[in-house]
DNA sequence: AAGCCCATGTAAGACGTTACATGATTGT
DNA sequence: ACAATCATGTAACGTCTTACATGGGCTT
C-alpha cells in the first residue's frame, strides 16, 4: 500500500497524467521507487473513486487526451499522516547480494567477472545520477530559492549517490579479497583439510577486524 | 522467481525443512532476503514437483515431524547455473527515502524526530549484524578451517554491515541539515521570495559539492 | 493462564510483472 | 522502413502478505 503514497506524493507537488508520473518514477524517483503503467492507472482509478484526486480531460492534437489528475484536500490529509507515520522496517530484497552468497558454487575466475560485471551496471547508475545532481544544483542557482522541498529532495539524491559509490567500493574490494584467496577453490580435494585456513589466515584476520572496526561515529 | 533460488542456495549447503529454511532467512540471510513460511512450503512441493529435491520424513517425540528436504543434481545444476548468470539490474523499495522526500508537508521538528527514530532502527539492525559477524569469525577460529563458502559469506556479511553504518551516518548528517536549514520551514509566508536561498546558500553549495565529489577510486 | 516455540500447511486477497491492444507523430 | 514517444488502458499470470487452522510442549 505505498504505490497510493508515491502518488499522492507526487500529486502534492504538480498536477500530472498517469504518464508523467511513470516518467518521473523512472527519473527522479528511481533512487527509491519504481512502477508500472499497468499498475499506476488502475491505482488513480481507485484514488479518483476514493475522492483524493480528482481528473480532467485535456484534448491534444494528434496525441490522445491527457488525463491530469489534481490531489483533493483528503488526498493532501492522507499523504501528510502517512509521511509522519512510523516508518516500516525495511524489507531488502537484493538478489545479487544472494548470488554472491552462493557464489562459492561456481569457479574464482567467475566470481571476479561476476563482480566486475555488476560494479560496471552500478557505474553506469552513478554516472546517471551524478548528471540529475548536476541539473538539480543547476536549476536551484538559477531559479535563486531554496525550498523544504529541494532541501529533502536533495538529501534523498545524495543517499542515491552514496549508495552507488559504496556499492561499487565494496565490489572492488570483493574483487580483491578473491582476488588474494584464489587458492581456496584449488583445495577442493580434502574437506577437512587446515592447510586453507592457514593460507588466509592472516588476511581474514584482517579482513573481520575491519568489519567490526566499521563505526558510525566518525566524520 | 527468485525464492526457489534461496531455497535451493540453501539446501546446497545443508538438508533443512521448511521451518529450518525460514529461520536462516531471518537470520544470517535478512541481509539480502526475506519470506513467509506460508510461501516456503508451497515453493518447497513445486520443487519437489520438478525433482529438483527429494524430502523424507523424521518423525519426533511430542513434536510435529519433520519434513527434511535435500537437493537432487538437478537441484544443483539450477543453482548453479543461476549463480552464474548476469545479475538482475536492482529494483529498489526504499519507503523511508520515499517519506523523507516528501517531508517538506511537515514541520522540521516533525522531520528530525523522523529521521532519529529511524536512525535508531538502523542502529539495532546493525547491533544484531555485528554480534553475527563477531559469531561467525568465532566459528571459523574455532573449527580452523576457512573455504570459498566462508570467504563469499564473509563478504556478504561485509556488505550488510556497510550498509547499516552508512545509513545510520546519512541520518545524522541529514538531521543536521535539516537543523541548520530550520529557518526554510517558517519563511512559507512569499512563495517567491529570494531571500530563502541566500539564507541557505553556501550550506547548500557545500553540500551539493561534496555530494559531488563522492567518488569511489579512493581507498 | 497466557503466550511463545515447534512444525505443518490452506485460502483469500493485495500487489507486481508481462503481454496484449490501439493509433498518430517524430526521429534514425 | 523501423523504432521510439505520447497516451490510454485490460487481462493473465506470478509473487507476497495476512489470516486461518491444528496441537503438544515449554516458559513466564
Amino acid at each position: 500500500m505505498t504505490l497510493r503514497h508515491a502518488i499522492l506524493g507526487l500529486l502534492s507537488k504538480w498536477d500530472a497524467t498517469g504518464y508523467d508520473i511513470k516518467k518521473e518514477f523512472d527519473d527522479f524517483m528511481s533512487i527509491f521507487w519504481h512502477s508500472h503503467l499497468s499498475q499506476i492507472y488502475p491505482e488513480l482509478n481507485k484514488l479518483e473513486a476514493e475522492e483524493l484526486v480528482t481528473s480532467r480531460l485535456v484534448p491534444q492534437e494528434g496525441k490522445p487526451d491527457r488525463k491530469v489528475y489534481s490531489i483533493t484536500n483528503g488526498g493532501i490529509d492522507e499523504i501528510t499522516s502517512w509521511v509522519g507515520a512510523p516508518p516500516d522496517i525495511p524489507k531488502i530484497k537484493d538478489s545479487f547480494l544472494m548470488q554472491v552468497f552462493f557464489m562459492d558454487n561456481i569457479s574464482a575466475d567467475d566470481v571476479i567477472f561476476q563482480l566486475k560485471y555488476y560494479q560496471g551496471v552500478r557505474q553506469k547508475r552513478l554516472d546517471e545520477m551524478k548528471q540529475t545532481v548536476q541539473e538539480a544544483w543547476e536549476s536551484i542557482v538559477e531559479r535563486q530559492i531554496m525550498t523544504p522541498r529541494l532541501l529533502m529532495s536533495s538529501a534523498v539524491l545524495r543517499r542515491g549517490l552514496e549508495q552507488e559509490v559504496q556499492y561499487i567500493r565494496w565490489c572492488e574490494e570483493t574483487i580483491a579479497l578473491v582476488e588474494a584467496c584464489k587458492s581456496l577453490w584449488d583445495t577442493d580435494t580434502s574437506p577437512d583439510s587446515v592447510l586453507p585456513f592457514n593460507d588466509a589466515k592472516e588476511l581474514m584476520e584482517n579482513y573481520y577486524n575491519a568489519t567490526l572496526a566499521l563505526e558510525n561515529d566518525e566524520a
